[in-house]
RNA sequence: GGUGAAGUGGCCGAGUGGCUAGGCAGAGGUCUGCAAAACCUCGUACAGCGGUUCGAAUCCGCUCUUCACCUCCA
C-alpha cells in the first residue's frame, strides 16, 4: 500500500500521486446541487464521500503545511428539464408549481440542503457561490471564448463551438461525434453549425423569468458554465481536484474542459475525481423514476451519522446499494462502534497496554489508497475488538488510554467523521439537557445497585424494564451499570 | 448502436498472483443472579468455460448476466 496519497484520475483512469500545484494550497471544486428540491442519498453519497476527501486533505495538509480551499457551488439558476435545448426550467417550474418566486425556491431549498448536509456531520465549504451571483463572471468568460474563436453568437443564443476543440470528450471518451449523433440522441436546431455544439447562453424565451441582460440579448447561462467560471475565479485556471457524480462526466464536464482550456490555454483540472451512483433495492435512483429516497424522511427512521456510515462502509467508486436490510446492518456495526468509544470514554484505569501504532499505519494506508474508507472501517473494527479485548480483562493504563483515544478521535471522529458526541451517546439531546438526564439516570442506577446488593431482583429488573419500554438500556459490566438510549 | 463499470460466502461490502478484510445475520462457548454487551471458536466465497503460471478469485481470451452514461440528475 502506498505510504503517499495516491487518487484515481478518471482522466488517466489510474491511480496517481498527489501533490498539490501550489505547495501551500490545494484546491477542490465539486459541483454542488440544483435547488429545487430536497436532497436525497445521492446527494449524500456525494457529499459524504468528498466531505472525507476534504477531510483527509486537511489532515495531511497540516503535516505538509498546505491549506485546503474547498468550493461547491449552489445551482440556483433554473436550467432545463429535459436537454440542453428543450423544456422548462426546472426552478421556474417547481415555482409555478409552488406558486412562488424562483428565487425563493432556490433559497429554500438551499437551505434544505445545508440543513441535511450539517446532519450527516459534511463540513461546509469554505466558498459555496452561486450561479445567480456569478453571471458577470459568466458573461466574461463567454465573451472570451468568443473573441478567441471557440464560440459563436446565433438568435441570440450562444454556442461553443466543439470542433474548435481537440480532445473534446477525451474525459468520457466519447471523441466521436459522428458516432455519437448517429446514436441519434443529441438534438438537432438550426441555429447550431454543429448538432453536439452546446450552449453557452441561452436567449429567454417570453414568460421566462430568470433572466438578465447581456452582449446578446436577454438570457440566462448555459449549464456547463458557471463551474468553469466559479472555479476559475475562486481556484485559479489549473485546479487541483474537481469532483462530481459520474453521470456528469457527459456532457458537464467533458463541456467544462472544453470551455475552461479554451479560454485559459491551460489544463483546467489535475484531478478528476467521480463518484458512483446510489441504487435503490438494485434499481437506479433518478429524478425521473421518482424512487429517490428524500433524506429529511430517512433520518426519521435513521440517525444521519448511520447513513454516513453505510455510505463509508461502500468505496465512493462503487455503487452502492440502499435496502432495509443492508442499512439495518449497518445501524448495529455502528452502535457496536459507539458503544466501544463510550466504554473507553468512561474506563478506568487499569494496566493493560495496548499498541495503536500498526492500526493507525494501516489507517493511513487505507486513506492515502484512494481515499477507502471500507478499508479504513475494517481497521476500527479491528481495533476495536483489539481494544474491547483488553478492556474485558483489565481496562487500559493511562497512557494506552490516551493513545486510544486519540486515535478513534483522530480516525473515526476528524476523519471518517462518525463518532458520537459525548452528550450525544448519552441522549441524543442537547448538552443541557443530557446533562440533566445523566444525573437522574445516576440516582435510578445507584437505586437499583442497591435493590440488586440486597438480591431484590425483581426490583432490580423492574427499573430496568421500565427504562427500556421508555427506550432507555441499562447494561452491567464489570465497572458498574451504564445506560444508553436506544433506537425505537 | 457508442462509452464505461461490475458479477465475491445467508445479506452488505473490501481486496487482488501464494499470507485473516470488515460489518450484519447464524451456531457453539466464556463471563453474568438474569438480560444485554464484550470476548473466543465455527463459513473453506470469489458468474461460467478455456488459457498463462510451481500456484489465480486476482493475469489473458471467450461466454453469460447486471448496472451506469449517451436526456435533467450526486
Amino acid at each position: 500500500m502506498s505510504s503517499s496519497l495516491h487518487i484515481y484520475n478518471s482522466l488517466s483512469r489510474t491511480k496517481e500521486p498527489f501533490e498539490p500545484l501550489n505547495p501551500k494550497l490545494a484546491t477542490v471544486y465539486v459541483c454542488g446541487p440544483t435547488v429545487y428540491g430536497h436532497a436525497h442519498l445521492g446527494h449524500a453519497k456525494s457529499y459524504v464521500s468528498f466531505d472525507v476527501v476534504v477531510r483527509w486533505l486537511r489532515a495531511l495538509g497540516e503535516q505538509q503545511s498546505y491549506k485546503v480551499r474547498y468550493v461547491q457551488n449552489i445551482t440556483d439558476v433554473g436550467h432545463l428539464t429535459d436537454d440542453a435545448d428543450e423544456g422548462e426550467d426546472k426552478i421556474q417550474k417547481q415555482a409555478q408549481l409552488e406558486l412562488t418566486e424562483p428565487m425563493e425556491i432556490a433559497q429554500f431549498y438551499t437551505r434544505s440542503f445545508y440543513e441535511d448536509m450539517d446532519r450527516l456531520g459534511v463540513q461546509r465549504p469554505n466558498i459555496a457561490p452561486t450561479a445567480t451571483g456569478h453571471i458577470p463572471e459568466q458573461i466574461d468568460l463567454v465573451t472570451r471564448l468568443i473573441e478567441s474563436g471557440h464560440a459563436y453568437a446565433s438568435g441570440g443564443n450562444v454556442y461553443y463551438s466543439v470542433d474548435s476543440f481537440e480532445g473534446y470528450g477525451k474525459l468520457s471518451g466519447r471523441t466521436d461525434q459522428a458516432a455519437l449523433q448517429a446514436g441519434g440522441r443529441v438534438g438537432q436546431r438550426s441555429d447550431k453549425r454543429n448538432p453536439s455544439d452546446f450552449a453557452l447562453w441561452k436567449k429567454a424565451e417570453p414568460g421566462h423569468l430568470m433572466k438578465w441582460n447581456s452582449p446578446w440579448g436577454e438570457g440566462y447561462p448555459g449549464w456547463h458554465l458557471e463551474c468553469s467560471a466559479m472555479s476559475m475565479k475562486y481556484l485559479g485556471e489549473t485546479i487541483d481536484i474537481h469532483g462530481g457524480g459520474m453521470e456528469n462526466k457527459f456532457p458537464h464536464h467533458d463541456c467544462e474542459i472544453a470551455q475552461s482550456e479554451a479560454a485559459s490555454g491551460k489544463p483546467y483540472v489535475r484531478f478528476w475525481m467521480h463518484n458512483n451512483m446510489v441504487t435503490v433495492d438494485g434499481v437506479k435512483m433518478g429524478k425521473s423514476l421518482k424512487n429517490f429516497v428524500n433524506l429529511k424522511e430517512l433520518f426519521h427512521t435513521f440517525d444521519p451519522l448511520v447513513i454516513r456510515f453505510f455510505i463509508l462502509q461502500s468505496h465512493y467508486r462503487s455503487p452502492l446499494d440502499f435496502s432495509e436490510t443492508a442499512i439495518r446492518a449497518s445501524q448495529s456495526g455502528f452502535e457496536k462502534l459507539q458503544e466501544a468509544w463510550k466504554r473507553l470514554l468512561e474506563a478506568p484505569e487499569g494496566r493493560n497496554q495496548i499498541d495503536v501504532t500498526p492500526f493507525e499505519e494501516k489507517m493511513v494506508a487505507a486513506l492515502n489508497d484512494d481515499f477507502n474508507t471500507p478499508v479504513a472501517l475494517s481497521v476500527i473494527f479491528e481495533f476495536v475488538k483489539t481494544l474491547n479485548g483488553a478492556l474485558d480483562r483489565d481496562s487500559l493504563d493511562s497512557a494506552s488510554k490516551g493513545r486510544a483515544l486519540a486515535l478513534l478521535d483522530t480516525y473515526a471522529g476528524d476523519v471518517l467523521g462518525i463518532l458520537k458526541s459525548r452528550a450525544a451517546l448519552l441522549a441524543g439531546e442537547s448538552g443541557q439537557s443530557a446533562q440533566t438526564l445523566d444525573e437522574v439516570m445516576q440516582v435510578l442506577l445507584e437505586l437499583r445497585k442497591e435493590a440488586r446488593a440486597k438480591k431484590d431482583f425483581a426490583t432490580s429488573d423492574a427499573i430496568r424494564d421500565l427504562l427500556l419500554q421508555r427506550g432507555i438500556e441499562v447494561k452491567d459490566t464489570r465497572e458498574g451499570a451504564t445506560w444508553s438510549k436506544k433506537k425505537p
